[in-house]
DNA sequence: ATAGGGTTAG
């Protein structure tokens, strides 16, 4: 016997995602399985029958379910085995040939059938045969409608995390509003309903009138507020939810450890990790994966990388994060290693791993590198460019000042080029001081998309750079006359477990006159050294400049003054900012590291700072 | 005998 058809809990799987296997094949197999006693229990054989329906034999599945008398018991089996498969759509096709009556039952696994469907949909997975995603789900809910089984409890959850899933949260809205007595299952739906369709403060005010909560609705609100970016209220609510007594799994240190690494809070990541060794949870390919994740971001690559190779299992979400935090932490030549590494692992890597990998290899300069692995990209490993693929190029033929190459990158491109192509092309304009070639870039930037707020403040540091100060005024009657905002920059430091955020000409932190002291104190000691601030780069805070009349503080030197005042002396201080740091910024902060003796790990929109005796890890090129 | 809500990479 050959080994795969010992168990159908082996042999089942292996069917399922053969796309068309022999109808031989299919006999043999079921003949054996029949002579072999493995039919016997109804959940083996729904799981064989949901095996030929994924693999295309849908009538086949039908046949080998009991005829007489027809149980619905099997066909829902087939129903559930086809929602959670390879192929959902094909529940539907299960679904309108049922030889009885649909129960409740049936009709939560047409509607689970519906979500897998709108989910892929919303990830752009085409799924093989896919009709539309709307229409079913649509449909799914107007089936559960007609045979009287909206208002089964199940059903109704289902619905909401449906329309959730298709990104309709007014339907999604409408569905919940309808239930006459929502239960606590409901409601979770709801709340994560609202936080994925980013009303976070809706699915806040929901959460706080539960009568009850369970750890999945604590879940399903950590999980809202880490969606949205807002990653502060996300520990305050986990602080919350331990206090509650929740039981705290899995999901919920996922969540806490992406709102770790969003924010750069590594004491707290590094507690994440601790409890889940004196937990002894179990790693899982997911946990590990966000693990990875939270250390990258907060720039401990080599704890990233200890936890990446510990882990028993991983997959391309686990080789993708580990590549992109070495690239984003300025280690091109070991992004691409790892990258090799993960090829001959035989892991396949996806779009996303190629925009990690790419941009390494744009930090480090490798241009020939990346243009090999831009090659490899299609014809090894079939994975077509996106548009992110296109202006990865050009960042990194413009970064290392190949502008010629970045040009004629452009006009080969088989496809129209888009904002983030124009916008490599400005910020390497930039760079190289090319203002002409700037000008260009921007042109056709803004035809494209002309509430662009970061290729306004762009050209106006060309003009700055250039002292074109009418310019740089121009620049900025323009973005008033268009109501161009500009996004507030943010900068957040974390001590003593607190997360402490600082926003641009900011007073509001409880010991604003002490940074106020402390910034007088750096701008005195670097003067002693020679330094004066940059005016060439001229910062670019509309809002803050008109209130004040004056040229506010960037609020990464907010944070900087805060950590040398909080943080004792032998610790490095640690600055997440939301935006790219300024050229002006950048000096500062790499004398700052000098006068002060202190390391300075800085992460901002694109990669880490690590600042040193006066110098910089990226070397002056970002 | 079959069911629902929360979780990873740019």
């Amino acid at each position: 016997m050959p080994p795969l058809l010992r168990d159908p809990a082996t042999v089942l799987p292996s069917l399922a995602a053969a796309p068309h296997p022999h109808p031989h094949l299919l006999r043999a197999l079921h003949a054996h399985l029949l002579v072999s006693a493995r039919l016997a229990s109804l959940s083996h054989l729904a799981a064989f029958a949901a095996a030929l329906a994924s693999s295309g034999h849908l009538a086949y599945a039908r046949l080998v379910l009991p005829r007489r008398p027809a149980t619905l018991l099997a066909h829902n089996a087939l129903l559930r085995a086809l929602a959670r498969g390879a192929r959902p759509g094909l529940a539907f096709a299960a679904f309108r040939d049922l030889p009885l009556p649909p129960d409740h039952y049936s009709l939560s696994f047409l509607v689970r059938a519906a979500t897998a469907l709108a989910a892929a949909a919303a990830a752009e997975r085409p799924v093989p045969g896919q009709v539309n995603a709307r229409l079913l789900a649509v449909s799914s809910h107007g089936a559960a409608v007609r045979r009287g089984h909206a208002a089964d409890p199940h059903v109704q959850s289902g619905v909401v995390s449906m329309y959730a899933a298709l990104g309709d949260v007014a339907d999604a809205r409408a569905a919940f509003a309808e239930i006459a007595c929502p239960d606590l299952v409901c409601v979770t739906a709801m709340v994560g309903a609202l936080a994925a369709g980013g009303d976070v403060d809706a699915a806040r005010d929901l959460f706080d009138g539960m009568p009850l909560r369970d750890h999945v609705a604590w879940n399903a609100m950590v999980a809202g507020y880490v969606h949205v970016g807002k990653s502060r209220e996300a520990l305050t609510l986990f602080d919350e939810m331990q206090r509650a007594g929740a039981a705290v799994g899995e999901a919920t240190l996922v969540s806490v450890l992406t709102a770790c690494a969003q924010i750069g809070a590594l004491n707290r990541g590094n507690w994440v990790h601790w409890y889940m060794r004196s937990r002894r949870m179990r790693m899982s390919v997911t946990l590990g994966t966000a693990l990875v994740d939270m250390y990258s971001k907060c720039g401990a690559v080599v704890t990233a990388m200890e936890v990446f190779e510990g882990m028993g299992e991983r997959n391309v979400y686990t080789w993708t994060s580990a590549v992109s935090g070495l690239a984003m932490n300025g280690m091109g030549l070991e992004c691409l290693e790892l990258f090799k590494r993960m090829e001959s692992a035989g892991i396949q890597p996806n779009g996303v791993t190629f925009v990690a990998v790419l941009r390494g290899c744009s930090m480090a300069g490798l241009v020939d590198e990346g243009q090999a692995c831009f090659d490899s990209m299609k014809d090894k490993h079939g994975v077509d460019p996106w548009l992110e693929h296109y202006g990865c190029m050009v960042d990194l033929y413009g970064r290392a000042g190949r502008l010629d190459d970045a040009i004629n990158f452009i006009n080969d491109m088989p496809v129209e080029p888009h904002e983030g192509v124009w916008g490599a092309l400005l910020n390497a304009s930039r760079i190289h001081n090319n203002v002409e070639l700037g000008k260009h870039a921007l042109d056709k930037l803004l035809a494209i998309e002309s509430q662009n707020d970061a290729a306004h403040v762009l050209l106006s540091n060309i003009y700055a750079e250039s002292q074109n100060w009418k310019g740089v005024s121009k620049v900025r009657g323009v973005m008033k006359a268009k109501g161009v905002k500009k996004v507030p920059g943010w900068s957040a430091i974390e001590v003593g477990g607190k997360i402490h955020e600082f926003f641009v000409g900011g007073r509001s932190h409880p010991r604003h006159k002490e940074i106020e002291l402390m910034l007088a104190e750096m701008g005195r000691r670097l003067r002693l050294q020679g330094y004066a601030a940059n005016t060439k780069e001229v910062l670019f805070d509309i809002e803050e400049e008109e209130k004040e009349g004056a040229i506010s503080l960037h609020s990464e030197k907010l944070a900087l003054a805060f950590g040398l005042i909080a943080l004792p002396e032998s610790e490095e201080i640690r600055i997440v900012k939301n935006l790219r740091v300024c050229k002006d910024c950048h000096d500062y902060t790499k004398l700052i590291s000098k006068v002060f003796n202190r390391e300075i790990i800085m992460r901002d929109r694109n990669r880490f700072h690590h600042f040193k005796d006066g110098t910089c890890s990226c070397k002056d090129y970002w």
